[in-house]
DNA sequence: GCTCTTTATGCCTGTCAGCGCATTATGGGC
DNA sequence: GCCCATAATGCGCTGACAGGCATAAAGAGC
C-alpha cells in the first residue's frame, strides 16, 4: 500500500483519531472500571449488588458507570426503581484476552530466560 | 464451567490481574505514546526522528519510550552514537484496529438513528 | 399530591502523571 | 586520555481525575 493509503493505521493517524483511541483505553486504565465490567459480563446487575461487590461508594460506582455507558460499555434499563445495567459491547472482553495472552507469554519468555542463565 | 473455572475472565479476575491489564491499557492511554507508537510502526527510527515528528521535547520522548521498552511494545538497539527504536509487538496493532473499528460502527449506529428521525 | 428509595451531581482533597528545563550520565570519535 | 553528541534523570509545575461526603434530582408506590 502506498504512503498515502487508505489503511487507518498504516499511515499516521489523525490526531483525532489519537485521541479516541486513546480515551477509549484510558477507559480500560482504571481498575474500578475494569472491575465493573467484568462484574458486568456474568450478567445484569443492579447497582446495589455492584457496590457491595466493589466495596466502593455509591457516588463512585455511579460515575464509572455513567463514563461506560457514554460509551457505550454498558447500558442499562429500570427495573422498578432499580437500575439493572449490563454490559454491552464483547469487544472488552476480547481486548483483556489478548492483553492476558501476551503478558503470559512475555513472563514464560522472562522465566526461560531465567533457567537459561 | 463453574463458579471457580479456570478460565481467566470468566469469574472475577484477581486484582493482580486487573491491576496488570489496566496498567497495560494505562500505556495506550496517552495519546503521546500511541503516536511514537504509530511512527515506529512505519519502521525503526531514531530518537531525533522522532523528536522531529512529535516535537515533544527529547526527555519526554526518552521517558515515554522508557515506559513502552519497558512493557515490552518497543525495544532499542545502538547505530554509532544513536538509539535505534522500533516496534516489537504486533499486539498494539491489533487492539487499535479492533477499537477502531468498533469506534467507527458506532458513529454509524449514531448516524443512522439520527436519519431514522 | 406527598414520601421514600435509588441514582446522579457539586464540591473538595489527594495523588499521580505529563511535560519542559536543566543537569547528569553514557558512549562513540579523535 | 579528552571532547562532543545523544540519551536518561532530577526537579518543579500543572492539569486531570479518582474517590468520598453531602446534596439534589428522578421516579416508583401510596
Amino acid at each position: 500500500m502506498g504512503p498515502s493509503g487508505a489503511n487507518p493505521l498504516s499511515s499516521q493517524p489523525s490526531p483525532q483519531l489519537l485521541d479516541e483511541l486513546s480515551q477509549f483505553f484510558r477507559l480500560l486504565s482504571e481498575p474500578a472500571r475494569l472491575q465493573l465490567l467484568c462484574h458486568l459480563k456474568q450478567g445484569p446487575m443492579d447497582v446495589a449488588s455492584l457496590i457491595e461487590a466493589t466495596g466502593f461508594s455509591q457516588s463512585h460506582i455511579s460515575r464509572q458507570l455513567g463514563q461506560l455507558q457514554r460509551a457505550g460499555l454498558v447500558g442499562c434499563r429500570r427495573d422498578g426503581v432499580r437500575l439493572i445495567y449490563e454490559a454491552e459491547d464483547q469487544l472488552v472482553h476480547d481486548l483483556c484476552a489478548l492483553v492476558q495472552t501476551r503478558l503470559k507469554q512475555r513472563l514464560e519468555t522472562q522465566l526461560r530466560e531465567l533457567e537459561a542463565v
